[in-house]
DNA sequence: GTCTATATATAGATAGAC
DNA sequence: GTCTATCTATATATAGAC
């Protein structure tokens, strides 16, 4: 759990997310990271005996921060946990309009070890988890209409985050992922 | 117009185009193609002067293929219509879990040519167009509720397909699009 | 239209010195 | 922990023969 056993090892996993939604998986090397770090790639090898490893550490990596983050909005309501949620995105699509990491990764995911594979995917429904039960406590507390069906509208919902974060960046619009995540709010809310 | 000059021409922005969809853009390269064509890749570059011409010509050939589909399917109903954008995405997921064309061309799209970057976002505004023609003739037709707004739905439809076929591959489960625009469609009915 | 041969660049990875 | 040096594989691309 203590990631940061190293400075150039967690700037390294930094960079190497943020060229995993800019430019996806395939984009970039070790290279240019060792460019960016002002090391030599070989010095690379010693954190990271592989890509895959590297990709590996970069999804782990993500899931922590994730977990740290499911912590501090852990005592919002429903509503502004998703609001939280939507925020989070934005900021990847008004950041050089960056796309999902895990988005990014599934393009590329036939060719991924399976044992990257298997991250992704326990991942993915690590926070597809979390917006169910978000969901469910909405339709609890009555903020959400008791009508929705959580597991089809986590669906629904990360397929527009996803696809919402190409949009954006197809249009060069990081308003774009805004209006199509509150619109599938307004329309959950119609139900 | 008269793409089918050469045989050879065609298979290879088949193959491309397959190979686009399943492991992005920068994972495949002309070797890969020249190796299924049976040529070497070399020969290729008769046809393609360079990989962005590849990419240009892909996206142009695929471009056609929409315009002559939106033809055929000009005659049905709004509603039809959208059925029938469902199922040419839904063979997506159920073949080998592809994504959608221009969904892997946007994770690479910083690394594209202005060129081609441009060509996509244009077919991508083509696609658009369509989707905002459909539901406007379906508030007309009052096939579709006279509460949606044509260009925001458009929007949320795009997101969720793209992401909706990410979702696909991620999970192995091609019914996941299906569910997730199922889900879009009653959300939109129940305006 | 397809081939051989070749040029040039880059990617992922390792060995071993400092 | 970082370096130099090196290996092997692959990618894009071109020249010129058949």
């Amino acid at each position: 759990m203590n990631d940061l056993e190293n400075k150039t090892k967690t700037e390294a996993l930094r960079l190497a997310r943020s060229y995993l939604q800019t430019v996806g998986y395939n984009g970039f090397s070790f290279q240019h990271l060792a460019d960016d770090l002002g090391i030599k790639k070989a010095s690379l090898h010693y954190y990271f005996k592989s890509k895959d490893d590297l990709g590996l550490a970069l999804v782990e990596y993500y899931q922590a921060g994730f977990e740290r983050w499911a912590m501090q909005v852990a005592e919002l309501t429903p509503k502004k946990k998703l609001q939280a949620v939507v925020e989070v995105f934005s900021r990847f699509a008004e950041d050089d309009f960056k796309v999902c990491p895990m988005g990014a990764l599934s393009i590329d995911l036939k060719v991924l070890s399976k044992k990257l594979k298997h991250k992704v995917l326990e991942f993915h429904n690590m926070q597809r988890d979390w917006l169910v039960e978000t969901l469910k406590q909405g339709k609890k507390t009555k903020e959400f209409s008791s009508h929705i069906d959580p597991e089809a509208v986590a669906d629904i919902w990360m397929a527009s985050t996803q696809g919402g974060l190409i949009i954006s960046r197809l249009r060069s619009d990081s308003q774009c992922l805004k209006s199509i995540l509150k619109g599938v709010q307004k329309l959950i809310g119609a139900l």
